[in-house]
DNA sequence: CTCCCTGAGATTGCATTCATTTATTGCCTG
DNA sequence: CAGGCAATAAATGAATGCAATCTCAGGGAG
């Protein structure tokens, strides 16, 4: 099995051997995740070509893989426009996610081989440090690593996909709502449930834990949402 | 809500509005789901573009966007090929779309209307005819028709979309295999039983029932499998 | 004063062109 | 005769060019 813990795709990019479009795919999303590209914005291909020394081939073929993925939408003879983050797409995101958290749950507590409970356990306890030195940006990566871990456990690589593609989608709303530090606390404590399932390995209840966790991160997104219009 | 039920992406593209590597999109799709493009095959760009009268630069713009769902892979420099098809890969495959199968049923319980059941019922009653007059092209098409409107009903378009991308991967297989004619009529009379809980609007029954006719559906296509190398 | 029309400028979509890389053939050497 | 090397041919990847479309300011009619 390849790395359980690995390049997350939410740090700066790693500008590898990759071909032009996929760098600015990345490059591309970086800058909608980050919100540098607002939600709405009109994407102007000139700039961007400029700003990345690309021409503007490979940088609309990117915008073709980015408008699959759902970071932005293509509109005939009128441009592109970051896709307009919307508060009532949470609700459905979350949802598609819960069926996902579920099937890792059911498959993660059958597969999960000790070396993975290793990894995934050193995870866990660097979530807690830095919630401990109140580290939040660390913890928000480790959490992002952390369930990227657990499915990565269920060995289903087209799910792996579909779920970081989810998660992505997601991370996008984070920069909009205003974090809600009263949940890490808690969000931590359902982290140790999920651990102790995963160790015991019983797939009901290991799936039932993630999709309560799912749920209730829902929740807590939806109402800061709510206080930050 | 939309219609329930419309273009299902299977048959003849419908050369619309839609911007030029959309269309070819569909069309390049469509060769290789019919196997006109077969699995592991190079991908000629420049015998494409003629072909399909057009230059390199919306095929290859169609082309990164195939990859990204699965249907493509690119190989830097040394050109693109149709993803081949892994019979390793079906069973992944059935199992995230079980996971879909079973939000499909929570959910589409709870939120279908009357229209809505009038409609899949409509298709349901379709699929009895084809099935009795062994009409099998039209019932494989209804089948994935009458699917497709459940994932609808449940209002998640985010799911729906990529539940479909999961039934035409799968779609490309069944050219791969000898269709199970023995399957059919065991899968209509599940159908039956997902329509009993779908009108009563049971979410766990018609949950469950769906995940099991997912089950059954993806080892019919393992065995087919195997007796054809 | 408001609304609609017009046309210049900007932008998009696609075609074409150019540079690089890879594949293949034929030739030379051992 | 087999194996490896080199030159050529073909292909990809990216840049540029061009026609079609949209945007939006400015002016005229109601």
């Amino acid at each position: 099995m390849g790395e359980l813990v690995s390049r997350d795709d939410l740090g700066p990019v790693d500008e590898g051997e990759a071909s032009l479009h996929e760098t600015l795919v990345s490059r591309m999303r970086q800058l909608m995740i980050e919100g540098t590209l607002e939600n709405g914005q009109r994407i102007p291909e000139a700039e961007l070509c400029r700003m990345f020394g690309v021409s503007r081939t490979p940088l609309r073929e990117a915008l073709k893989v980015l408008a699959v993925q759902g970071f932005v939408q293509l509109r005939p003879n009128r441009g592109s426009i970051v896709a307009p983050i919307d508060p009532a797409q949470i609700q459905p995101i979350f949802e598609l996610k819960g069926a996902l958290e579920r099937l890792i749950g059911m498959t993660a507590a059958e597969r999960v081989t000790p070396a993975d409970l290793d990894a995934i356990d050193a995870l866990h306890h660097e979530l807690g440090a830095a919630l401990e030195q109140e580290q939040m940006d660390d913890y928000t990566r480790l959490n992002y690593a952390f369930h990227k871990g657990l499915a990565r456990i269920s060995g289903n690589a087209l799910m792996c996909e579909t779920y970081e593609g989810l998660q992505q989608r997601i991370w996008r709303y984070r920069f909009v709502v205003n974090e809600d530090f009263s949940r890490v606390a808690d969000s931590f404590s359902e982290h140790e449930q999920i651990m102790i399932a995963l160790r015991a390995k019983t797939p009901l209840d290991l799936a039932a834990r993630l999709e309560a966790h799912n749920m209730k991160t829902c929740e807590a997104m939806l109402r800061a949402m709510q206080t930050t219009p």
